[in-house]
RNA sequence: GGGCGCAUAGCUCAGCUGGUUCAGAGCACCUGCCUUACAAGCAGGGGGUCCGCGGUUCGAACCCGUGUGCGCCCA
């Protein structure tokens, strides 16, 4: 035959099979009277490129999807896209700027087009690289969360939703992004600890001499503060009560009150207020009836109302608003602090609390089965400790800001006319129809405009489940009712409540039923510092470039040693490189079955070898089995790494291998393909590409394909067989041990002689230890063998004859250490049997397990001074 | 400030009901090998205050309390 290259070119089997699995539809997925097996994708950004999150992320969906499928169900991925409102119209606006256009230039629809130009372009990137990982979603079902469909869904379920009375306008305190000019939600704002200046600036009492002394981060707002506040109790201020005091450079008169909100501790216990800039203010200027001065202008400049600096960024404000109170004699001092400060997520500007009009979904009562059903696990998250930071979060609900002030996305179907009056509906002419009965207007051409606002993102995401199957336009329809409840979904914890909270509410809501049974959350990517993996810091290797130098398999195995469901993952490319070498370890495997040539042969010399494989690799099954069932992918591919580096590499192959030259028996060749079939399949989830490659090479004449291959069955096994295996390795490894220490050659042969009580095990591996160790004889004794090195298994004593002089001296002291500790752990067994309590209190099988390990240790400790009295 | 979680070999982590000869794996490291499938390999080896302290128990890496350090979420 043929020589097989020693390295495998994996970059040409991954194209080659990839492309063949899709010829053949074996990710196509249609209902049928199987049972379905589904997994809708976490829809990635349509403006993302693959970074190492999604690796991770799809390769464990890929693992649970392929045996799901090798098992026999209808296994079904749903892929697709979400629209992304923030980044993608940032990412537009900024190509429009490089042409020289401004948005504020071009109507909306001009806008949309463009935006929509770009998604052809741009926006089917991610999925075609995540073929590369070899994911096997069923890619006739991709959707995107903007198509019309779903589209339509987004805008019934908020119709649905306001009429239910659970949508609602209203003015609130939002997090406004200056730079993204939107509003973004809680969930949106990230936090982060960063040196900030505290401000001390006095205030003058009206009529008075009197100052009082306040504290501040942010001196800007001054110019919108409309009280100050203090405590209750706090003596230094009690005086003050029916006072005004005089905010600084533009001397609006503003009362001084009193509230128990107030900490006296911090600063100098005398808050300034500014209700429209700080959502705690604004709670405050409810309470209190003050009143609202909106001093900043949605880019963050500050606006007519601020009086000064108008027009200026605020950063720009609070820097020479410190110089000016300092020349006006209002600066008392300024103090170093750390503090935390809103970012936003998308476009990482500084979030200003800003009081706007917006849509809000109430989620007091929505939220409450989402709660209830993952409490009882008839959702699971994995691992269970999320569900602890679920109900904190549920039960603690604000309602959801789900309007945006930005292009691309869903329109809210909202519409005003010119009175303000505001109705909803589907249509511009169901609008006109609702104003007729709900105001009375009577002409038909009286002008309404839809509000400029479009959803939230995750509005149309919390839908995904039941919208890719098209539940809401057919709820009865076949996908539907066969595919939903979906299985499993993989997705990271940061977005359990943006996204996953959301779904299994949309799924109560709409579906009375659960979007889907077990949650699985991912780690976090990390690099070696610990920092999050992400593009924007650079920290981030290119999956691609990671899928050229070490394959698919490789990567996928890579991120997959070290990621137990929720940990986070500190990824090394080291990881990488070892799943490669995995591969290689594989492929060299087949060079070595696929080199050898077969005779028919009468009697089968490795019948016993065969036994002990075919247990072990039950054994092996059984526990993929159960870290399957509880979700330790990472356990059961190590598991599988090590069976097949070391178990049928280095000890099966090598027992069966024929001596060089010679040919090996038809049964045995048969044997080892088929266990090698049998790896494959059982390795085919976690690295499907080199599984499938060997699978053929296997058996060059077949017509069918891993991908789709059955799953291997589980069956009994017989412990006792698998103890006799490890104990045949450990007598291989000690006769090695001894030609190490001894440098010997393992050219040189040596004899063995045995004494042991049970001779099976050496009756029946006899041979096998002759021709793997060099051999020859192995023989039984019933003594002490002079000029030997002895060596213990377990409670057979192995004299090993090197055939050149022994070193008496240091083969006693080997001996006097293994009496010594021998010794002690006798005494420490004695001293548990002696122990009154123990016998009377420990239950009866670990007794007995004592006593077994008293024996076995005496047994060994008399052996061992039996060796060295002769020596 | 409130809540949750983590701490085991140089690194990353197992250790599932408290009880084997229980302190373990992979990587890294060290030694010896270009042995005929694989140097992307083979055969061996060293390495630990199971974060500190206290308690429960016949028995604690595991349970309880407490301290320290770290991470995450919320305000």
């Amino acid at each position: 035959m043929q020589e097989l290259p020693k390295n495998l070119d994996h970059s040409e089997i991954e194209a080659k099979w990839y492309k063949h699995w899709l010829e053949k539809k074996y990710f196509k997925s249609v209902p049928d009277e199987r049972e379905p097996y589904t997994i809708v994708i976490p829809p990635p950004n349509v403006t993302g490129v693959l970074h190492m999150g999604h690796m991770l992320n799809n390769t464990i969906q890929d693992v649970l999807i392929r045996k799901a499928r090798m098992q026999g169900k209808n296994a079904c991925w749903v892929p697709g896209t979400d629209h992304a409102s923030i980044a993608t119209e940032a990412k537009v606006v900024n190509l429009l700027k490089e042409q020289g256009i401004s948005k504020k230039d071009i109507t909306r629809e001009k806008f949309l087009e463009h935006a929509w130009v770009w998604k052809e372009k741009y926006g089917g990137i991610i999925l075609k690289q995540l073929e590369k990982l070899g994911a096997s979603c069923d890619w006739d079902r991709t959707r995107f969360t903007m198509e019309e469909d779903l589209s339509e869904a987004v805008i019934d379920v908020f119709i649905d939703l306001h009429k239910k009375g659970k949508i609602y306008r209203g003015v609130r305190m939002v997090n406004w992004d200056p730079k993204g000019l939107t509003a973004v939600s809680d969930e949106e704002v990230i936090h982060k600890e960063v040196n900030s200046k505290l401000f001390y600036v006095r205030y003058q009492i009206q009529d008075s001499d009197e100052w009082i002394t306040i504290a501040t981060t942010r001196p800007e707002t001054i110019l919108g503060d409309t009280a100050i506040c203090v405590h209750p109790d706090d003596e230094r201020y009690k005086h003050l009560k029916g006072k005004f005091a005089i905010v600084p450079l533009i001397d609006r008169v503003v009362p001084i009150i009193f509230d128990e909100y107030i900490d006296i501790e911090f600063g100098t216990g005398a808050l300034k207020v500014t209700p429209a800039h700080d959502i705690n203010d604004y709670n405050l200027g409810i309470k209190h009836n003050l009143e609202v001065i909106d001093t900043l202008n949605p880019d963050g400049t500050l606006s007519e109302k601020a009086q000064l600096y108008v027009g200026e960024d605020r950063f720009a404000v609070r820097k020479k608003i410190a110089v000016d109170l300092e020349e006006k004699g209002h600066l008392v001092k300024i103090e170093e602090i750390k503090n935390k400060v809103g970012y936003s997520e998308r476009t990482d500007a500084v979030i200003e609390p800003k009081l706007s009009m917006q849509w809000f979904l109430k989620m007091d009562e929505l939220s409450k089965p989402a709660l209830e059903n993952v409490m009882n696990d008839n959702i699971q998250l994995i691992p269970d400790k999320f569900k602890n930071t679920y109900k904190h979060w549920m039960e603690n609900v604000h309602d959801w800001c789900i309007s945006r002030q930005l292009w691309w996305g869903h329109r809210i179907p909202a519409w005003y006319d010119e009175k303000g009056n505001v109705v909803v509906a589907k249509t511009e002419a169901d609008a006109r129809k609702e104003f007729e009965n709900k105001f009375n207007t009577q002409h038909s051409t009286f002008s309404i405009t839809q509000d400029e606002d479009v959803l939230d993102t995750w509005f149309s995401s919390w839908l995904w489940p039941i919208s890719v199957f098209d539940g809401f336009k057919k709820p009865d329809g076949a996908d539907i009712n066969y595919y939903y409840p979906t299985n499993d979904l993989v997705t990271a914890p940061e977005i359990l409540f943006f996204w996953v909270a959301r779904m299994i509410i949309a799924g109560y809501e709409y579906r009375n039923e659960k979007p889907f049974s077990n949650v699985y959350l991912t780690g976090i990517v990390r690099d070696k510092q610990g920092r999050k993996m992400s593009k924007s810091l650079g920290n981030s290797p290119d999956p691609l470039d990671l899928i050229d130098k070490y394959s698919a398999d490789g990567v996928r195995t890579g991120m997959l040693f070290c990621s137990p469901a929720g940990n986070d993952l500190p990824f090394d490319e080291k990881l990488c490189e070892q799943g490669r070498n995995f591969t290689n370890k594989i492929w060299n495997a087949l060079r070595l079955v696929k080199g050898w040539e077969t005779e028919e042969s009468a009697n089968n010399i490795n019948q016993d070898v065969f036994v002990w494989f075919e247990n072990k690799l039950e054994l092996l099954k059984e526990n993929l089995e159960k870290s399957y069932a509880s979700y330790r992918l990472s356990e059961a591919l190590i598991d599988l790494y090590k069976f097949i580096w070391d178990d049928f590499c280095s000890w099966y192959l090598e027992f069966v291998k024929p001596p060089y030259g010679e040919k090996i028996d038809a049964v045995s060749y048969q044997k080892t393909v088929g266990y090698f079939e049998e790896l494959m399949k059982l390795l085919h989830p976690f690295m499907p590409f080199i599984s499938e490659e060997i699978y053929h090479r296997l058996n060059e004449e077949r017509t069918d394909d891993i991908c789709v291959a059955a799953y291997p069955a589980i069956h009994a096994y017989d412990a006792k067989i698998i103890q006799e295996g490890e104990k045949l390795k450990e007598v291989i490894s000690a006769i090695r041990d001894v030609r190490n220490k001894n440098g010997l050659s393992p050219k040189i042969t040596m004899t063995v002689s045995v004494q042991a009580t049970d001779k099976a095990i050496y009756n029946k591996y006899g041979a096998l230890i002759e021709k793997i160790a060099n051999i020859h004889p192995i023989k039984f004794t019933d003594s002490e063998v002079a000029n030997a090195v002895s060596q213990l298994i377990q409670t057979d004593k192995l004299f090993i004859e090197t055939g050149v002089q022994i070193d008496t001296e240091s083969e006693k002291k080997k001996i006097q250490e293994e009496i010594e500790y021998y010794k002690g752990f006798i005494a420490s067994v004695e001293k548990k049997l002696g122990n009154e309590k123990f016998v009377a209190n420990a239950k009866p099988e670990i007794i007995e397990n004592e006593r077994k390990k008293m024996a076995d240790g005496q047994s060994k400790l008399q052996s061992l001074e039996e060796s060295l009295s002769k020596l």
